[in-house]
DNA sequence: TCGCGTCCTGACAACCTTGTCGGTGGTGAT
DNA sequence: ATCACCACCGACAAGGTTGTCAGGACGCGA
């Protein structure tokens, strides 16, 4: 058991080559030689070094390393809006395995919705020389990374398009998955049907918002303002919501909701009433088919998100340069029991 | 709407201060005063470098600057087991949080429960010369990491200790959880309580293991091995445990499941099953309190974990050499009704 | 003996930035 | 006219690493 701690207190300068150089008697070169395993370093020699860098601790400084080699940090760097959410820790998780398979580590920083945020990560990654950045946009203009990519910095947003540039854009069929999910509420004999979706200005709430207004068209139920509450929310202003578009004298008979947060708060605030709306919620989340009754879900795996973005910022890194592309990636209507219990 | 891309493959070289002092007609080290905010730049002059600077698209290389400098990398890593899984996640957004309020960028990376994985992130990381580090250990010894501290890396350890060193730890009284939870079950009839641990070479594993024995000697219930099944766990192997322990003359009627995911392959293994065993389950987890019945935990919050540790590594780098500390974070038992059914 | 090739090694510059220090030109006081 | 002072600016080195190039030692064939 040995303490590892240094108690000297501040920080103390690492070895270096040089350090090594001197100690093993050779020159830096040499020892950069060995450390990079060139050849042309007699083993007696490269033994020298290797007990010395061993002997000090030596670990090679991969800033000065990127800073001559001046090609790749080796770092691509990650913005989206919240760690925590189970949707972005997905795609965290599968962004972080492509990047592992490249040979990258991963910056991540969370923008909390938050447009300023959201630069200021982006450009502080930037300044940081990512080889690429993958991006999930809070704010709706990006023409702040214009300097970025034109230095042939790649970046890939997610889950929502920038704003005000035309760039690489790993989307989900939020107004297909929408549509789908009231036009399997209406099946069930609901006509009407409530929406309660994020902030209108994040992108994938007014598609969402869309793809229902298409839905209640194709299925030929009306579409009513009074059941449409956008966001932000909260669970006191779901639960403030739900008490007005379920009360009433003709209330909604069942709810689509915009994203796994307002699932959940729909879930908490529904949980005592006697007559439940039947439900179908945008995004899916663990335990959904646990539930009771089980929550049907349109689902988009974040893992495949992630993985998708991720894999064409390093298509682009291997020098792919074709015109941006828009790739939607498709949703799976789950139906699980929450949308099909009858009005 | 612009084209944000650069159609000409290639990286391109970005723009130094060398090039902007060249467009604005100045020294690189006027360029390096006006971006710095340094005084002593006549506001002309400035006017042109930082219209040089907007021309050029140029951002300060922060490699170049740390190297410069040689204090700090304004960075900290972060080594979990998966950042996709929710505690580790909730852990994750509360060292950055943490971070951002010290001006920290953060690097995370997965081991996997891989010690060798764990050990080449928290190298790695080194190597970029983080500021600090905080580890969820994945192995068990740790002296690898001797070198780094020795020159001031402080490194926390957050859930687990680590192996063959003495460092900064913070951890929660699995002894004392699973104590109470073994309690509390026993405390409303159950005397065959099973076990459901994580591999046992993880630190929490045991520890919870033998909170459970000695919860089982505190109420006074017997210790049965055949109640006791230890992971590594998946969906299939913990389906089957509960099959053996659940079946036969004399079947457990309460379960202590060890960790959020083995709670929840418990649930999915159990929910069409007549006769419910009851169950705590070690970890909070969202809908927990929404499921049927309820589903009791003993609830330790991932986000002051985190931010215990990150606040801890702060304080080292900004100073504090006191020994190296244990902190042992109480976990509070929510009883919610799983646990209260009786035998 | 010389010339030549091979193997091993080191000196030096460069990557981009900043700290140090010295220089220039102008102003005001003597 | 001289000097001190100030405001402003630039040359240079350094930080840790690697690419380039050149040099020394040695062996071998002529």
């Amino acid at each position: 058991m040995t303490t590892l701690s240094n108690r000297a207190g501040g920080r103390v300068r690492r070895a270096t080559m040089s350090d090594v150089a001197r100690l093993a008697g050779v020159s830096i070169k040499t020892v950069s030689r060995v450390v990079n395993d060139e050849p042309g370093v007699h083993v007696d020699t490269a033994e020298r070094v290797l007990a010395a860098i061993e002997r000090l601790g030596f670990r090679r400084n991969v800033g000065a390393l990127n800073l001559r080699r001046g090609s790749s940090t080796g770092t691509i760097g990650l913005v989206l809006e919240d760690v925590a959410n189970p949707f972005y820790s997905g795609l965290t998780r599968a962004v972080e395995e492509v990047a592992r398979g490249y040979g990258r580590q991963v910056l991540t920083g969370s923008s909390d919705e938050d447009a300023g945020r959201e630069r200021e990560l982006a450009l502080e990654f930037c300044a940081r020389r990512v080889d690429g950045l993958i991006v999930v946009p809070a704010g709706l203009r990006h023409g702040y990374l214009m300097p970025e990519i034109a230095s042939g910095t790649p970046v890939v947003f997610v889950d929502r398009p920038p704003g005000d540039v035309l760039a690489d854009t790993v989307l989900v069929d939020n107004i297909e998955g929408a549509s789908a999910a009231v036009v399997h509420l209406a099946a069930h004999g609901h006509r009407r049907v409530a929406f309660l979706g994020d902030a209108p200005d994040i992108f994938t709430a007014t598609e969402r918002l869309r793809g229902f207004r298409e839905g209640c068209a194709k299925a030929g139920i009306p579409y009513e303002e009074r059941f449409v509450a956008m966001g932000p929310h909260t669970e006191a202003s779901v639960a403030a919501t739900l008490r007005r578009i379920l009360g009433g004298r003709h209330p909604a008979t069942a709810l689509l909701t915009g994203n796994n947060r307002i699932t959940v708060h729909v879930l908490r605030a529904i949980a005592g009433i006697r007559r439940r709306p039947a439900l179908v919620g945008f995004d899916d989340f663990e335990l959904a088919d646990l539930l009771d009754p089980p929550v049907s879900v349109v689902a988009l795996d974040p893992g495949t998100l992630g993985k998708s973005a991720a894999e064409l910022l390093f298509a682009r890194l291997d020098g792919d340069t074709t015109p941006p592309r828009r790739i939607v990636l498709p949703v799976r209507l789950v139906p699980r029991g929450s949308g099909e219990v009858g009005p």
